[in-house]
RNA sequence: UCCCCGGUCGUCUAAUGGUAGGACAGCGGCCUUUGGAGCCGUGAAUCGGAGUUCGAAUCUCUGCCGGGGAGCCA
């Protein structure tokens, strides 16, 4: 069987025009940066990466892409309470399977821990921090409220000596957690509660995953970022909407150093209908045991879309689809879904699979024969070639593929109607055999062998042509069927989100029947099962023992027409 | 209540003072050895009010609506 297909470098595919985009072009016709772009992707590595995540990717690697510049990666790790190297590791990966190159060496926010320090220092000698001895609570408290200013900390007036000294022995590790802050003097009197004497440094005894124990004292977010762009001559620092109100302290920081001045731009971040995009929530579905791990393919992480079956080339294209703008909005997930189908349709090789077996006996064909069919891979893909599929007296056919009654415009097989089997016969239905309890167990047909391949010489046509596996050369497995994880468009919005896992989110088929050559797939192996989507071979599986997750279904316009029939004064035409 | 940012078809996005366009979704049809894919067609929008202008989605004012902001999180 065909391996599972590479990840393909991530071609400067041409991102649509956006307002980021424009900022850049224009900052290249003035020369700002003397030509330069470097952007850089900061993820804190504090969980796995999500689609949400997949958006600033392409965003950042894409732009510098297109305009011959850098894409730096760097973890943001300030805060050692929360990370951890297993963390870093997935992110890794995941950026690489996304298609991405980033500029050699990977960075830390902790390669800058002594230089933030450096310059924590300078900013004491210049009058401009000072160590601040109030309780959170206190701080919380002096700092005001949206209306009103805040007061100034009675520590704001000591002196440089003996602020130099306390902040040395801060960093020695004299004092618990807690117990002082440095923070920079700006103005309390703000109406950007960022800008009221903002912290800087934190004491945290807490051991980094990759500083160890050094530091007992850790620099916050606003003190670090910009000042690691800077280090790394980032030119455009793109982030998210929330970070718009931090800019200003962005910029102060930068100015009062006197360093080069990177620029920070910030777009919507990507919302998605029934889907989670919360890491702390998406921690807790995890710690809880609501799914099987951060790669559960219902998951939105990368590693779950990965695992799902999804291909990179569909999140950029995806991503490149939904645009970048500053409007708060929520993408539908079924345009996720188009670019996956979109994708897949042209490169997946089409097989047979049966997911919940009918027994068909077809009377007239000899027992004991079986015939090899020819089969073509890939109506899209001529080159993906043919293969031999055998056919047998005995075969599994669809349940939802056979109807006792049928109701009107149901044109698959059902008592008396013919139908074609897929690169086979063509079927007659003549009875059908149940149990006690009244449930069919199987049914019987008669072939028609001038038809072999699945023309009739006569020309006379089918309405349906179905799919099948031969009965004693199927291959057993399992296949799981997935819906969305929630069961609301906007699970974010609801009092408990937990309330709102969809509880068939998960459907797991034990008795599917796979023909032959599905026998021996690696995992990642991605096909689609004839008529009924793309499906995905799971790390789950074993020789001999395939496990499947059906990445996405095929549109089914039969399912449209039979809901809309459901519909209470809407019958179907 | 204070500050910041937004508001264009159902959804996302383009038009950067000059014909409101695209994608997805929807609907109708054609085609078909996947009720798949493909093809063709179609309905659908500038938050309201004033102003500037020959001309406004775009500029100004104002109102309304939505998002974010009071971590020693990022």
């Amino acid at each position: 069987m065909t391996p599972p297909d590479s990840t393909p470098e991530a071609t400067p595919a041409p991102v649509p025009s956006n307002f980021v985009r424009d900022i850049i072009l224009d900052d290249l016709q003035t020369n700002k940066y003397s030509g330069r772009v470097h952007t850089r992707f900061p993820p804190e590595p504090n969980g796995y990466l999500h689609i949400g995540h997949a958006k600033s990717i392409c965003l950042n690697f894409g732009l510098a892409a297109e305009f011959g510049g850098k894409t730096n990666l760097r973890f943001d790790d300030t805060n050692p309470e929360k990370e951890e190297q297993e963390y870093v590791d997935s992110i890794i990966d995941n950026v690489k399977w996304l298609g991405f190159q980033w500029e050699e060496p990977i960075h830390y926010a902790s390669d800058y821990f002594q230089q933030l320090h450096d310059w924590a220092v300078q900013m004491i000698r210049e009058g401009k921090a000072f160590v601040c001895d109030l309780t959170a609570e206190e701080v919380r408290k002096s700092r005001g409220t949206l209306t009103e200013g805040g007061t100034e900390s009675p520590y704001r007036t000591r002196s440089v000596e003996e602020n130099l000294d306390l902040f040395e022995r801060m960093k020695n590790g004299e004092f618990p957690d807690g117990s002082r802050t440095l923070r920079a003097k700006v103005d309390m009197a703000s109406k950007n509660l960022n800008m009221r004497d903002p912290v800087m440094y934190r004491i945290l005894n807490a051991e980094h995953h990759r500083t160890g124990n050094k530091w007992c004292i850790y620099p916050m977010y606003d003190y670090a970022h910009g000042q690691s762009d800077s280090i790394e001559g980032i030119t455009h620092s793109i982030c998210t909407l929330e970070f718009e109100d931090h800019r200003p302290l962005y910029d102060w920081y930068i100015d009062q150093l006197g360093i080069y001045h990177p620029q920070q731009i910030e777009f919507d971040r990507l919302n998605l209908t029934y889907t989670m995009l919360s890491k702390r929530k998406l921690l807790q579905l995890v710690k809880d045991g609501h799914v099987r791990g951060w790669d559960d393919p219902r998951m939105p992480t990368l590693s779950g879309i990965r695992r799902r079956g999804y291909t990179p080339e569909a999140l950029r294209n995806f991503c490149n689809a939904i645009g970048v703008s500053k409007t708060n909005g929520t993408i539908e997930i079924g345009l996720l879904e188009h670019h996956v189908r979109e994708d897949l349709n042209k490169r997946a090789p089409r097989l047979m699979a049966v997911l919940k077996p009918l027994r068909v006996v077809i009377d007239n064909y000899p027992e004991g024969q079986t015939e090899e069919m020819d089969a073509v891979n890939n109506p899209e893909d001529a080159s993906a070639g043919t293969r031999k599929v055998p056919f047998s007296r005995v075969l599994y056919i669809e349940q939802d593929d056979f109807r006792e009654d049928p109701p009107k415009q149901f044109y698959r097989l059902s008592p008396g109607k013919e139908v074609r089997l897929r690169w086979g016969y063509f079927i007659t239905c003549n009875s059908v055999v149940k149990d006690e309890k009244g449930e069919i167990t199987e049914i019987h047909c008669t072939y028609d062998p001038a038809t072999r391949g699945g023309n009739a010489p006569d020309g006379r046509k089918v309405k349906a042509t179905i799919h099948w596996v031969s009965a004693a050369h199927a291959v057993d497995a399992e296949v799981r069927i997935y819906e969305t994880l929630f069961d609301r468009e906007n699970p974010n919005a609801a009092e408990d989100f937990l309330a709102c896992i969809n509880p068939k989110s998960l459907e797991v088929l034990t008795d599917c029947k796979l023909e032959p050559a599905l026998g021996n797939v690696e995992p990642e192996f991605r096909c689609q099962f004839e008529r009924l989507g793309y499906f995905c071979a799971d790390k789950d599986t074993a020789p001999g023992k395939p496990v499947f997750n059906r990445t996405v279904a095929l549109r089914d316009s039969w399912a449209k027409i039979e809901k809309r029939a459901d519909k209470p004064g809407k019958p179907a035409k």
